[in-house]
DNA sequence: GCAAAAGTAATGTCAGACATTTAAAGTTTT
DNA sequence: AAAACTTTAAATGTCTGACATTACTTTTGC
């Protein structure tokens, strides 16, 4: 663990590549406790205050958590699936929102993914997951239902059909595909029509997962995406339209 | 922008969240300038430290830049897609091997988002996408090469088939699932008649590519995922057998 | 023997100072 | 008047030293 002395970066940024780096290459596992703040210091020859910049760095991204008290401390984190959930989805919707990344290219990704669920979910899927994805058919099928509301129980109704697979790994992934969309589709507003199209073609998906229909779930998904494309080709000409 | 005062966590915490929830939800666009430090310890009722350790946790997940000099401070920043692709990649690997995922398991993910891209690669690909995986087709036909860079070649290959699709937020999506799996991968140590097989499958794979036949490139991927499994399982066998 | 109190080591926070960097304003020179 | 140089100001980067808070450990008192 050491600086380079040419560096000319942030010494608590550099401080936190070194640390991170024995983290991820294995020489500090999970659960290890680090030096203390004034070890680290000593060690790197630098204050208190940079060291501890340099660690919150770290937790900002989860890579270690720290603990008051006597026997406390820095100690290397667990990156727990729900914590990277949290992550990616940050980052996606981030970059979905900073990039000007049209509505066209973030939904055919967003499909794409999720079809790479539907063998498997067709395959894997429980009673429990069959039911949340009806469950939240018959929410959206409520018409008192707010837009925001119907979006939200959109992406309740993809993450059942994602978390059907059975792969955490997968979940994982399509976290950020899935839930990064809800700000663009947040935008568009649902006309009664448009929502009874979505309902049955949530329906179509449902039926084929229960029959445990691969390729219906990946030609519903297809259905599907063809829908929202045009919904959303729809609301963004109009947008375009009018100053 | 205000803090709990029941809140008893860290301050430099609730100060980031803060700010971060102004970024997400747009209040503060790309390239603003947040306050001063001076300003927001004011602001915030604490001291110039504390708030630098809230910067520095926004710093590490890339929300904003810091500039010194006169003109200078903290500024939002575009999350662009290197750095997404970074943290992706970086969260994705730290997952994988810090929660023992099993090999089948991710292995299973990362060939089933691949196989997401294959239609859209055989739609789009082009000649340079073929070029560049037939480049390290052959790289990977060459006898001297370590284990290691046989590896880093066939992530290379994978790489250019995901960007083959031409969809951005694909390619960062895919980024994760794809280059977590090399530290498992580098695990394995490939027999001669291993490569040739490997190799055989991605000519296949290239073929198809080039024939811009979607189903084939799925198909060859399904292949080569079986083989993958089937190494993997043999390796990961012999290694539970031993003490 | 057990509970309360003191001790201790760590992080969390503060205050103030100085160093360094950068751009803009001001001044001098040509 | 324009160009080059100097000064100034504002911001981040860093250091020192101190105190507050927390939680575990040890000691003490009954």
């Amino acid at each position: 663990m050491k600086l380079d002395p040419e560096n000319t970066a942030d010494l608590s940024a550099q401080i936190a590549t070194s640390i991170r780096d024995e983290i991820v290459s294995g020489r500090l596992i999970v659960d290890a406790r680090l030096p203390s703040e004034a070890e680290l210091a000593d060690h790197f020859a630098v204050s208190r205050p940079t060291v501890r910049e340099a660690l919150k760095r770290l937790a900002a991204q989860s890579l270690i958590r720290t603990q008051r008290g006597a026997t406390g401390g820095a100690f290397v984190n667990r990156l727990s699936f729900p914590d990277a959930y949290a992550q990616q989805i940050t980052t996606s919707t981030l970059l979905l929102s900073m990039n000007d990344v049209s509505f066209e290219t973030a939904c055919e990704a967003r499909f794409a993914l999720e079809r790479s669920c539907a063998m498997l979910t067709a395959q894997r899927r429980s009673a429990d997951h069959l039911a949340g994805m009806r469950a939240e058919i018959h929410r959206q099928s409520q018409p008192e239902l707010t837009d925001v509301a119907f979006c939200a129980s959109d992406i309740a109704f993809h993450r059942a059909l994602v978390d059907g697979a059975g792969n955490p790994v997968l979940s994982y992934q399509l976290a950020g595909a899935v839930e990064a969309m809800q700000p663009l589709m947040n935008m568009i507003t649902f006309g009664a029509r448009d929502r009874a199209r979505i309902v049955d073609l949530h329906v179509n998906i449902a039926d084929a997962v229960e029959a445990r229909d691969g390729k219906a779930v990946s030609a519903g998904l297809t259905a599907l995406e063809e829908e929202t494309q045009q919904l959303g080709a729809g609301v963004f000409a109009a947008r375009a339209a009018r100053p």
